[in-house]
DNA sequence: CGGGTTTGACCTGCGC
DNA sequence: GCGCAGGTCAAACCCG
C-alpha cells in the first residue's frame, strides 16, 4: 500500500472524528487517535487492508456493562436507548454519513424503525440485565472489503462457521490461536449490502499482535494501531 | 507431520 | 415442555 492511500485513510478517521457529534465525545464512547497509537484498551481491531476502507465502527470499551446490550442479537441497542441516554444515541442509528453503526446491524439483519427505539417493557429491561454478566466485552464494525477476514495483526483459527437464518451468507467463528487467551472474533457478511463485511471481536488479547515483529520493519504499519 | 479448515453433531438459551 | 436458532465441538480432511 503506498503511503499516500494510507494517509488518505488516516484523513478519513480523523474526518470521523471531526464528524463525530458532540453528544458522543461527550459521553466517552470514543476517542479516534490523532497520533496512530492506541489509546484504548483493545487490541488494533484491523490493518488497513488494500481492499478496504474503515467504515462504521462501534467500540464499546468506554462501557463494558453495556456490551450486551450493544451487541448481542437478540438484545439490540433500540432495546435500551434510555440506559445511554437515547436521543443522543437515537440519532447516530441514522446517520448517513462514514461512521458510527452502534450495533443496529452488526450482527443482525432486521431495520430498525423509528417505534423500535420507543417504549421498553419492563419485562424486556429484567430480561436484558439478568443476561448481562456472562458475556465478554465486545465490539464490532463494519468495513467494506472483498475479503471476508481482515488482517487485524493476530493469527486466528476457525472453530466454525453456521449459516444464519435470513441470510445467504454464512457467519464464520474464529479464536485467538495464542495460548491462554480467550479471544473470538465472527465474521459475517450484512445481509443487505454483501460488499460490507461485519467483524465482532468478543474479548481482548493479553498479548501484542503476532506479526509485531513485522510491524517494525515497515515503516507504515502502525497504521494497524488504529485503536 | 503439524497446523488450519470443513462440517455435521451436539449443546444451550430463548420464545412460544 | 418443545422447537428453533445460534454457538461450539471434534473428527475428518486438506495443505504446505
Amino acid at each position: 500500500m503506498s503511503s499516500s492511500s494510507q494517509q488518505s485513510m488516516l484523513n478519513q478517521g480523523l474526518l470521523q472524528e471531526k464528524e463525530m457529534p458532540a453528544a458522543v465525545s461527550q459521553m466517552g464512547f470514543f476517542s479516534f487517535p490523532q497520533n496512530l497509537t492506541s489509546p484504548s484498551p483493545y487490541p488494533p481491531p484491523f490493518a488497513f487492508h488494500q481492499s478496504l476502507k474503515p467504515f462504521d465502527i462501534a467500540p464499546d470499551h468506554a462501557l463494558p456493562d453495556l456490551t450486551e446490550t450493544l451487541f448481542s442479537p437478540k438484545h439490540r441497542v433500540q432495546d435500551h436507548a434510555s440506559d445511554f441516554g437515547g436521543p443522543q444515541l437515537l440519532s447516530l442509528h441514522r446517520s448517513t454519513s462514514n461512521f458510527w453503526a452502534w450495533g443496529n446491524e452488526c450482527l443482525g439483519s432486521k431495520k430498525i424503525g423509528v417505534e423500535d427505539h420507543l417504549g421498553v417493557s419492563a419485562m424486556k429491561m429484567k430480561r436484558i440485565k439478568a443476561r448481562r454478566k456472562v458475556r465478554e466485552p465486545r465490539f464490532c464494525f463494519k468495513t467494506m472489503s472483498d475479503v471476508d477476514v481482515l488482517d487485524d495483526g493476530y493469527k486466528w483459527r476457525k472453530y466454525g462457521q453456521k449459516v444464519v437464518k435470513n441470510t445467504q451468507h454464512p457467519r464464520s467463528y474464529y479464536r485467538c490461536t495464542q495460548d491462554n487467551c480467550r479471544v473470538k472474533k465472527r465474521v459475517e457478511r450484512l445481509a443487505e449490502d454483501p460488499r460490507m463485511v461485519i467483524t465482532t471481536y468478543e474479548g481482548r488479547h493479553a498479548h501484542s499482535p503476532s506479526h509485531h515483529l513485522d510491524d517494525s520493519q515497515h515503516p507504515h504499519s502502525n497504521l494497524n494501531n488504529f485503536f
